[in-house]
RNA sequence: CGGAGUGUAGCUCAGCCUGGUAGAGCACUGUCUUCGGGAGGCAGGGGCCGGAGGUUCGAAUCCUCUCACUCCGACCA
């Protein structure tokens, strides 16, 4: 993409509404642009960056064995009525009313859509287990809404229902899913720690909740810090009991939000010197609620056994829209954004650092040309600006890879590369250059 | 929802107390000099001073009411 055609409203200063270096960056960075309180419109970088977010949980999802399917924003309020929600759920439910006085609601989770579905076409306990997910925008109507994308009124939220025969076989699911997540979040980059975590309204008593550590997260949360050096199986397992124990050594070291914190408990199974008192954001949830729903709304499969029981169900949410803002927490410094190469919405930023220079021009174009036939998404800066202005605005919107070509370089058959995250800079021949990095692997 | 603030140019803000022609820097347009880490001249464009009432000869400024946004708290992916 040439910047020159590129629709990036970047900015010199701070918007004064914004208090956190994610929200300051991604309004500076021209990804967003607020609408409303806790409602933002997505500008082409910004949903770069979101849509390579969504795939990542998408893949990881799909290995999972867990189903794609699209359910809608808007639901009728009978579903929530049956469920008992529509009155619990209080104001944070954005309630509307259609032109027949149809109560209707911006769903602010699935549960409710997903169970129906299921009861609709699920009879046997053959077609379990199944995991049904969607990518779509919730609506919560927060009292506060704050700090840009992470707390958002409306946002992009990965859920994933479970379905399961009985509580083992729901153990198996939740699992799974467990395991998903600690791929999904060590693919963009960060460290997340499953917490234990309060059930709160969606009810249930198996819960975690996958925190990243950063000092301007919203809970207090403590910790053992063998668990920011832990490995994460990058592949999923498939035998249930290798699954658990994978599990089991993810879960034993203590970790708690402090809605579940036991001091006492902290202090004698973590060593002092072992314990990490942060604050943390909270990218993802998973929940195994037993047959809240399905009894309530009559959901049940015939079992081999004969009879029929409620289906035990799990639900697994993902805030992809606040993952955004979550990895730029965790990565950034003080020239701007520090993408990891995973979720970064270009590959390389190309500057031409002098406009009209015809050798110039020819040469930026060439290799270009050349990066993007390769594979590489390129953010070309081909515009007529003070060099010093190009690197602050590369610097800003944090691309991995900056190659720098100006006459001087042109004239020496070298190019200026810089790593964005060590600020590392080499001098390089174009041909070495597209020999080392070669042909794209892993798709778009 | 309680408490505290802020609304003036695209952005950051001054002006308000003490009423009298709408301001600065950055950004934008034209032009010249520049160009290797956010350059400097010159010349421009851009405002219903959040909105509605009121007081006054006269309101960005004083009063009342509203709306929006932000911050602190309880709630949450």
């Amino acid at each position: 993409m040439r910047l020159s055609a590129y629709f990036l409203p970047t900015m010199k200063e701070t918007p004064s509404e914004a208090q956190i270096m994610s929200h300051r960056l991604m309004l500076r960075a021209g990804m967003i642009r607020q609408s409303s309180a806790g409602i933002y419109s997505w500008l082409p970088l910004g949903l770069k960056v979101l849509e390579r977010i969504k795939t990542i949980v998408r893949e990881e999802q799909n290995r999972a064995g867990a189903q794609e399917l699209l359910m809608p924003t808007i639901q009728s309020a009978d579903l929530w009525q049956e469920s008992g929600r529509y009155d619990d759920y209080g104001k944070e439910m954005l309630r509307i009313t259609d032109r027949h006085d149809r109560n209707m609601l911006f769903g602010p989770t699935n549960e409710e859509l997903i169970t129906d579905i299921f009861r609709q076409a699920v009879r046997s306990y053959k077609n379990l287990p199944l995991n049904l997910y969607h990518i779509q925008w919730k609506f919560r109507d927060e009292i506060r809404p704050r700090f840009g994308v992470m707390r958002g009124r409306e946002f992009l939220m990965k859920d994933a229902y479970s379905f399961d025969k009985d509580e083992n076989a729901a153990r198996i699911s939740y699992n799974k899913m467990f395991a998903a997540y600690l791929r999904t979040f060590r693919r963009m980059g960060l460290k997340a720690i499953p917490m234990r975590a309060d059930t709160g309204p969606i009810g249930g008593n198996l819960s975690h909740e996958f925190i990243i550590l950063a000092e301007t997260g919203e809970s207090e949360v403590f910790c053992h810090q063998d668990y920011l050096e832990k490995d994460v199986a990058m592949d999923p397992i498939e035998d249930p009991e290798a699954l658990q124990a994978y599990v089991d050594a993810w879960t034993c070291l203590y970790a708690a939000t402090e809605d579940m914190h036991d001091a006492s408990q902290y202090d004698a199974s973590v060593p002092k010197e072992s314990q990490i008192n942060a604050r943390g954001i909270e990218v993802g949830h998973v929940f195994y609620f037993g047959t809240k729903y399905s009894e309530a709304m009559n959901a049940k499969v015939s079992l081999k056994e004969g009879g029929e029981a409620a289906v035990h169900m799990g639900s697994y949410g993902i805030g992809v829209s606040r993952l955004v803002g979550a990895v730029i927490e965790a990565c950034h410094d003080d020239n701007g954004i520090i993408w990891p190469e995973s979720v970064a919405p270009f590959d390389f930023g190309l500057i031409k650092l002098k406009a009209g220079d015809a050798n110039l021009d020819t040469a930026c174009d060439d290799l270009y040309c050349k990066l993007t036939s390769l594979g590489w998404d390129v953010l070309y800066d081909d515009r007529d600006d003070r060099p010093g202005a190009k690197f602050a605005t590369m610097d800003l919107i944090g691309l991995p890879w900056q190659i720098i070509l100006g006459p001087k370089g042109l004239a020496a058959g070298k190019i200026e590369l810089k790593r964005r995250v060590t600020g590392e800079r080499e001098e390089i021949s174009i041909e070495d250059l597209l020999n080392r990095f070669g042909e794209k692997q892993g798709g778009a």
